[in-house]
DNA sequence: AAGAAAATTTGATTTAAATCAAATTCTTAT
DNA sequence: ATAAGAATTTGATTTAAATCAAATTTTCTT
């Protein structure tokens, strides 16, 4: 339990014990199953979420297909799909592919943390940072990479996921389908 | 002068007048002719530019052809090209597109800004969560948008941009040739 | 205003990936 | 262990977009 806080202040920055108590105070552990949606479309409260354990994809609907838009693994967040800045309705769905263990953490309570705890906002505003880095990466590698491009720097950059993730997401994830990433990665 | 301020804080959040006192004192208004470069490859020292007046795009270099990766307008935001979590290098370039009007801060005293005020760390973050709003719909349009598809968001998003922007530049960041995009446009 | 340079369009062809369809392999539950 | 279902691969064909090349239009410069 404490060693959540520790990973995360490690990896951004250190806060005051005070804004861990307070954060702590507000964050609920929870497990859920493979296949559990945390999120149903059309939902305006989007919870803000951590991975002790397991795998989540984010999607959202077009045309009937399910597209993949987000993974986290381990150690990531599950950024709020919503944008709260619009007050926009979530069109997301987020998904467990295996039984997982999570932080979870309200949007409101989150603004209030960052409210009362200025490090705490300085936190949160890092691991934004680290998302906008993450996303620049996405764009350019759907800019003007190939298929097989794509998918290499994806297996570089999360070994685990050929075989947590199942082919037709990972194919929606970087924008191809399922069929020509089955053939192109079977080109060595 | 004082507009920038109200601009920014209108569109974001209010902030004390002390965060805007000490704001003012970092900030320069610059003006420069088109086709200046405001960053240099290999640069360290990224700034942070916010546009009053002109148009300027970020790209980098991917086998001897420019990338662009991302248009500012009048009140946009340029984002620093830098990972400073990461302490990276930029390999950005931003360009002049017209005779510009652009508020510069450095990055040091963005931090120093955000570190002192926790309201200026405030807006700040919300700046960053537009930018990831912004950047998702990309990598929705990138996913599985037709370059036509593509090129009308963009144009909705941006209606000057046809004549403000080059359609070389445009094709590359919407992540397709110029060719292809001079025929799809042309087709009503 | 004329010429040069830059930007855009048009043409012909090739290529990467999508689509539709079916077969095979892998998982899971009984 | 076996059947049912899910996931993945393979096949044939089509399609969107890339590429290479040249022509035309627009914009700058003197």
């Amino acid at each position: 339990m404490e060693n959540i806080f520790k990973k995360i202040t490690e990896e951004y920055c250190e806060i005051s014990p005070e804004a861990i108590f307070d954060w702590s105070e507000k964050i609920n552990i929870i497990e859920y199953k493979k296949k559990h949606l945390l999120t149903k479309e059309g939902s305006y409260s989007s919870k803000f979420y951590y991975i002790i354990k397991g795998v989540a994809r984010a999607y959202y609907l077009l045309d009937d297909k399910k597209v993949t838009d987000w993974f986290a693994f381990e150690n990531d967040f599950i950024p709020s799909t919503t944008n709260h800045l619009i007050g926009q309705k979530s069109n997301h769905y987020i998904e467990l592919l295996e039984d997982s263990i999570l932080v979870e953490l309200n949007h409101n309570d989150l603004e209030k943390l960052c409210k009362k705890h200025h490090d705490f906002e300085h936190l949160y505003r890092l691991t934004l940072s680290k998302a906008i880095y993450q996303l620049r990466e996405r764009v350019a590698s759907l800019q003007f990479r190939t298929v097989k491009q794509r998918y290499n720097s994806l297996i570089k950059l999360h070994p685990t996921i050929e075989s947590r993730v199942p082919l037709g997401d990972i194919a929606s994830f970087l924008g191809t389908t399922q069929e020509t990433l089955s053939r192109t990665r079977a080109l060595k």
